[in-house]
DNA sequence: ATTACAGTTGGATAGTTGTCAAACAATCAG
DNA sequence: CTGATTGTTTGACAACTATCCAACTGTAAT
């Protein structure tokens, strides 16, 4: 199991995680990953309608922004929402940010 | 008194609200606008260490998606935060990002 | 070893963004 | 009318972004 680079929690800044929710691609994975739980880069990546190079790149923007961790298993790489980070850095947002994106278009 | 073009209350879009508090000269736009009410576009680009023209520019975008309505007044423009409206489009977000917006470095 | 699978990296490209500066428009005061 | 104030618009420019494709890395299965 290998780990890559995440901020720590008290590293993770508003405006990136901001800017990492405000992409409707990268917002669609942190939806499912809230809903489904961990799951691969494959599993995450399956619906979103982009090539998986793009998906891994949008990985890697919500990695280093601190709103995911991955990590990897073998010749899987398991992808999770960062919750409990999330939710003591910012209390609410997360969850707030969950429930707007089920707001009626 | 004249109105600028503002998105409709159930045409506010998560993802472009998202975008336009992620910017941190647009974000403290907002955190003054809520910590101080309604205030004219000179009052509210005072200490933002940009030129004017770029406080226009993020007016714009803060107005485009739905953060803020600005009305003329004379040769003033008043801008303000659609708290009402963000709220009751997505509830709760506008809160967390505020109080986000004063956690600890 | 060869093959298949999972995912990343680098290049290319087209579009977007943040910024400043200069010109402009609109309003108000003398 | 003239000049000052308020804010927008346009142009230019550098930096960043999202995307795809192709090549690559690392792991596991045959």
């Amino acid at each position: 199991m290998r780990l890559l680079p995440h901020p720590a929690k008290e590293d993770i800044q508003l405006t990136e995680v901001l800017r990492a929710l405000a992409d409707p691609v990268r917002l669609e994975i942190v939806v499912r990953l809230a809903t489904l739980g961990e799951m691969t880069c494959t599993a995450a990546g399956d619906h979103l309608g982009v090539h998986k190079s793009t998906a891994s790149h949008h990985y890697r923007s919500l990695r280093e922004a601190g709103v995911i961790v991955s990590k990897q298993e073998g010749r899987l790489k398991y992808i999770s929402l960062r919750r409990g980070d999330l939710d003591e850095r910012f209390p609410g947002l997360l969850d707030s940010v969950l429930s707007a994106s089920h707001a009626p278009a």
